[in-house]
DNA sequence: AACCCAAATATTGTCGACAACAATCTTGAC
DNA sequence: GTCAAGATTGTTGTCGACAATATTTGGGTT
């Protein structure tokens, strides 16, 4: 909307290795999950190909993978649109969150190597020092690779779990999360319920692993309840 | 292969409504899991869009799709091949759908309404019925619409639920039991337990269904390691 | 002034064609 | 006779164009 005179198809034609499709698929997703398209944009399948310098064909295959994992919704013959996603779904995906997550614990604390756990020691001293320093109260959601939940949930090697979680779902909660500003308090409790939840896995201690992230998750979604429930009240209706 | 002369595309073009993608989409995933189009056969564009009657543009984003879905697996310059389930990626699901479809029978139980037990108790009755005129012990799932197990995710009215196990992942499992022929034996005690867990949702008893659910969807997984352990052996390694 | 209907515009869905890459076959050398 | 390198075929990835449908604009009516 504001770039649409520069087609910086540098990224795409640059990257050699996969196909345009992928690459647009991964830059949509991005754009999505960052805010850069807002929840419920109009998607103009035109200009988006004009913006990032490419056909519509690679770009309806990409739309086609977004819509399956309903970060775009489509209507037959109408333009897409990025998901808007409801509180409701927000608390179906979080009820299966926690079982998914708990049993990803559970076998995390069977398969961990020490390599692992030193990794997200790591993982849990950057935090600290990030929390120090910013003095803010958000647990920043780490970009894939360097967050603490993908971690222990590839540290699984469930690779349907992996595709479910990560892939699939955590996307929307991201999504949900630009939607809702959500300034949730729980940072530090979050943060001291991380710790136990290593000390856990480091014990390899798959039932108590599993118990902890049930109740981590469930809190959470307690904490963002609270908050809809709060300021939803004076601003929008659920 | 055995029709590249009829292009039937009457069923493509004649029924109106939503888009040969769409359609080409669901005649694909049921060529898929009915077998008509093998595991690990090679899927070669033109071969397909011609024996539709349909271009490669709505082929491909089909295609797109049904990779989303790991019913087809693809890598980047190559053919696609019909993806084979691996007994592994089966224990992964099953583990899975052990948890979500427990809480899917939870949540049935909350929102059941009578006609939905009436509904439940009508497909018992057909499925006995089907057992005393057939004598085959095989629970033959359902297209879709009435299988058990569908209908009682359906009724967790839990949309997410609903779409992770009936669109994403019961066609991996279909596919599965196609690959391995898979004759268990197990249909007289799964037609009790499926009897038991109506009647847990008949008396709104959501902890209870939640159990029963869990237990009979244990043994199944129980029932496939079996038939696996016994007739791979002869056949082949994992 | 508000509402409804028709023309004009914009967008989607689909198609055929072309370039780049993978697979296969042929040919030649050792 | 076997293996390797080059030519050939086949397949995928991408593009621009066209028809069908949705959206917007404009005009007319109550």
């Amino acid at each position: 909307m504001d770039a649409d005179s520069a087609p910086d198809n540098s990224d795409l034609t640059d990257r050699g290795g996969d196909t345009i499709a992928d690459r647009i698929f991964d830059l949509l997703s991005e754009a999505i999950i960052s805010g850069e398209l807002a929840p419920a944009t109009r998607i103009r399948e035109p200009e988006l190909a004009a913006q990032y310098g490419v056909s519509r064909a690679p770009l309806r295959e990409a739309l086609r993978r977004l819509e399956e994992r309903q970060l775009i919704t489509r209507t037959p013959r109408m333009s897409a649109r990025v998901t808007v996603v409801t509180p409701r779904l927000i608390g179906e995906i979080y009820t299966i969150r926690e079982a998914l997550e708990g049993i990803a614990a559970r076998q995390a604390a069977a398969h961990v190597t020490d390599a692992d756990i030193a990794h997200l020691r790591g993982l849990l001293a950057a935090h600290q020092t990030q929390f120090a320093a910013d003095n803010v109260d958000t647990y920043r959601m780490g970009r894939s690779d360097d967050d603490f939940h993908f971690y222990i949930i590839r540290c699984s090697r469930n690779q349907a779990l992996i595709h479910i979680l990560c892939d699939e779902y955590y996307n929307l909660i991201r999504l949900f999360r630009l939607q809702h500003r959500h300034v949730q308090g729980r940072a530090h409790r979050a943060f001291a319920e991380h710790q136990r939840l290593v000390d856990a896995l480091a014990d390899r201690d798959g039932e108590l692993a599993e118990i902890l992230m049930r109740r981590h998750v469930a809190a959470a979604l307690k904490g963002i309840l609270h908050t809809l429930s709060t300021s939803s009240a004076s601003r929008e209706e659920l």
